[in-house]
DNA sequence: CGGAATCCGCGCCGATACTG
DNA sequence: CAGTATCGGCGCGGATTCCG
């Protein structure tokens, strides 16, 4: 038998999907990103990402803040802003992102080359 | 601003959301995890994950087939029996698995120490 | 500007039954 | 044993409208 992932512990398994859940799904990722790459207003955030909706944005940066990962402050100008941001604790997810890159970069070399 | 993960590139993006599909959903990671663990036959897997029906994991072992990441093959015993088997491919899954475990499990302790 | 509320379609996925 | 076929619920998420 080849070798394989250490995926024996099931605690480990949980983590693994929680993180899953925590980066998954369509819009997590765009919205870290342009949040990181210096959109800070909802309005800027939303034309950052192409196809995104107001309601999945609002739904998204609301689970992203409650994980720690983005803070929210609003600015009682008027009009109101808000501003988010990445937080300290966000760069833990540096790791996962690059394995994850990496993981697909070599995959679509794979893929391609069939 | 605070350090935040390297996503600029729009490639890298899409790499990770293709990482994320291969990866992702309710059950590719238990079967994986199944798989390695030592269950090589469908009824085998099927029973060692708790709630999953043979219509999810027929379609799921389909697409980690398709990925790579898994071999399929049949002996034309009676009955037949099928062997699903990590690829070596499966070994470039290593890092990322690694990252999200850890990364769940800092978030877990994150997250109770609220 | 920064959302919340509502409506609704579509596809994921579970349950069940059947086949080689 | 190793699946396929079919049906159906329900929830994700898109479109639109409204609000402070």
């Amino acid at each position: 038998m080849k070798r394989c992932p250490p995926l024996g512990d099931p605690a480990a398994l949980r983590a693994l999907q929680d993180a899953l859940y925590v980066v998954g799904g369509k819009w997590k990722l765009p919205i870290v990103q342009s949040i990181c790459n210096g959109n800070h207003r909802f309005r800027d955030i939303e034309r950052s990402i192409p196809g995104i909706t107001t309601r999945m944005l609002s739904k998204e940066l609301k689970e992203l803040e409650m994980n720690g990962i983005i803070s929210r402050t609003v600015h009682a100008d008027i009009p109101v802003t808000v501003l988010y941001e990445p937080t300290d604790y966000s760069k833990v997810y540096g790791p996962i992102i690059m394995a994850m890159i990496e993981f697909g970069l070599v995959h679509q070399q794979k893929m391609k080359a069939r």
